[in-house]
RNA sequence: GCGCCCGUAGCUCAGUGGAUUAGAGCGUCCGGCUACGGACCGGAAGGUCGGGGGUUCGAAUCCCUCCGGGCGUACCA
């Protein structure tokens, strides 16, 4: 059992006891919650519980006496005491440590909790269009998406990663047009681009490929035509080195979703005429309107043109309810913040669909602005603007890139310079925390070279009482902290920066205390520390996809 | 105008209700390699947590307001 939990126990039946007792109304009982203080001297684990349960009761310092006099003794406490404006500080037995050491350097599911047991959890995320080669952008929402997934994961909830990809509808036909201007081009006739249309390089390397496919069969085709037949032809193999880029950037999806297949079943239409059932449609203007601002939207949102065709936003509609329809708890929609502006809408069409609005959630990643050569430009696919994925993967490493993302909040705007990545490179911190799981590594080999045992479950961890020793198990403790929060708060840095931290700790240790050596018991005791270390180094570096060396 | 996000050390960023020492990396300055891996380690300088008001026993953290920056505000996505 987790110690916050038996804590929590012991407080909860101080504070019973004091109900009964007739000195705390029972409806003044909340469930504690525990901390860790910052400051050693305040004990090893503390509550406030005392603070929030005096009001309108008495002297919160007195409360937190009395409680304290009503938890029974156990083997886990030492002590009790109340201090500062009331607060109880539990000081406890090494036991507590000795326990997370053993725990971890078993793996037997430390960091792990069942917290989100039966719940099946959808993220979504990346879902660029297979319009040219994934980006540095796609790369952040790749690494955040699949980090906050593992988090999930970690923390019991059964989790399906998803794509969801448009290959239909106006925005892709546009590129089908580009499409067909360049492979025109390649056959020598003089065509513009479309206004608006895909400009980049790479839709010329496209429309040559398809050019030795088909040879001129299209020249002389509807320009119509030709963009529907460019569109299928291009698509797919664009789609295929998405994956494959991702893939090779450590992310792997469970479900690649086609947008045309929700039109094609008539669910997009399915949950227009949901909407409709409940009055929130309305005729205007030649096109179809959801009346979205009677749930909170901004204004009133077009979901079939006046052309007769659905906008994105109607396909979101049906997407939404064929998620549902497989069974998930929870939705969570991984989104660029230049998209924020569509939340309201989704929200309100969530609720107007019959789904609870708080079993959705989207959200937004901060906008990944490009530098280079000292100037900012502005990232644009269809500018063809952009940093591939594979270029930054090729030039500092996939471990270097995702942690880079990795370290910040999402809700953190990130400047991407691409010369200042490139030379920041081998400075990059994650070298620092795989380096201390590299050490530990050759530790390890030497230790059992020379005849000693990495036994945790015999190792005798009464002797481990130097400060340095004291730290590191502490530190391992709170990874079991960490992990949760980071999962509920959707916060992956909170992962790279505890590694680093935990890495951090291990280097003083290593630094004061010599592992291997001749006392046995000794050696036996840090030893077993040092395999609880490399566990937890490499179960970090491993929800965040990123490698955890033995030797570098 | 309205909406969302941000404003913390010279720079890049953590910390988002807890304890009169607010942290890390980089940069700057000083010092350290005869131990299991120096991709390192120790120390120093550096802060009105954008300004003001409020809530609270307690605020960088919550609320209000102002200032500054980014993004959005389409029958594009």
């Amino acid at each position: 059992m987790v110690v916050t939990d038996q804590l929590v126990d012991l407080v909860r039946a101080g504070l019973e006891s004091l109900v009964a007792a007739g000195s705390l109304p029972a409806e003044s009982v909340p469930e504690p919650s525990f901390e860790r203080p910052r400051n050693r001297e305040h004990g090893d684990w503390a509550t406030n519980v005392a603070l929030v349960v005096a009001k309108g009761v008495g002297k919160p310092r007195d409360v937190a006496q009395a409680l304290a006099d009503a938890i029974e003794p156990s083997g886990l406490v030492e002590s009790v005491e109340v201090a500062g404006p009331g607060f109880l500080n539990f000081r406890l037995s090494p036991a507590w440590l000795h326990d997370v050491v053993r725990r971890a350097a078993l793996s037997e599911g430390f960091g792990r909790s069942t917290k989100g047991a039966g719940r099946k959890v959808n993220v979504e995320f990346v879902s660029a269009n297979p319009t040219g080669p994934i980006n540095v952008v796609s790369g952040r929402h790749a690494a955040v998406g699949d980090t906050i997934a593992s988090l999930l994961q970690a923390t019991g909830h059964e989790v399906i990663r998803e794509y969801y990809f448009n290959d239909a509808g106006r925005q892709m036909l546009l590129f089908g047009a580009s499409v067909g201007a360049r492979y025109l081009q390649h056959f020598g006739r003089e065509t513009d681009l479309p206004e608006d249309g895909y400009k980049g390089d790479d839709v010329i390397s496209i429309a040559h490929m398809i050019a030795e496919q088909i040879g001129d069969s299209m020249i002389e085709a509807e320009p119509a035509k030709l963009a529907q037949r460019m569109l299928e032809l291009a698509w797919p193999p664009i789609l295929e080195n998405t994956k494959r880029s991702l893939e090779r950037f450590g992310t792997r999806f469970d479900v690649w979703f086609s947008e045309s297949t929700l039109h094609e079943r008539g669910q997009v239409t399915a949950a227009i005429d949901k909407l409709r059932e409940k009055d929130l449609i309305e005729e205007r203007d030649g096109a179809v309107w959801f009346l979205s601002s009677r749930l909170g939207d901004d204004k009133d949102r077009v979901v079939i043109r006046s052309n007769g065709e659905p906008t994105y936003s109607a396909a979101d509609l049906g997407y939404v309810v064929n998620k549902f329809s497989r069974g998930f708890d929870r939705l969570i929609y991984l989104w660029g913040a230049d998209h924020h502006g569509t939340v309201a809408r989704f929200m309100a069409a969530v609720e107007a669909l019959g789904f609870d609005r708080s079993s959705v959630e989207v959200p937004l990643v901060q906008i990944v602005s490009l530098v280079r050569g000292g100037e900012q430009i502005k990232a644009s696919k269809r500018e063809g603007v952009y940093v591939a994925l594979d270029e930054l993967i090729d030039e500092v490493g996939v471990d270097a890139a995702r942690y880079t993302f990795l370290t910040r909040s999402i809700d953190a705007p990130l400047e991407f310079d691409i010369d200042l990545v490139k030379e920041q490179a081998p400075e990059n911190p994650v070298y620092y925390v795989q380096y201390a799981h590299a050490r530990i590594c050759s530790i390890l080999r030497k230790a059992i070279d020379e005849g000693h045992q990495a036994d945790a479950s015999t190792a005798p961890l009464d002797a481990l009482v130097h400060p340095a020793e004291d730290e590191l198990m502490r530190k391992l403790a709170s990874y079991e902290e960490v992990v949760p929060e980071a999962a509920e708060r959707r916060a992956p840095q909170r992962i790279t920066h505890y590694a680093e931290e935990l890495a951090s700790t291990f280097t003083a240790f290593y630094r004061d205390c010599k592992v291997v050596s001749d006392d046995r018991t000794l050696t036996a005791a840090r030893l077993a520390l040092c395999v609880a270390t490399r566990v937890v180094i490499a179960d970090a570096l491993g929800l965040l996809g990123v490698s955890a060396p033995e030797r570098m």
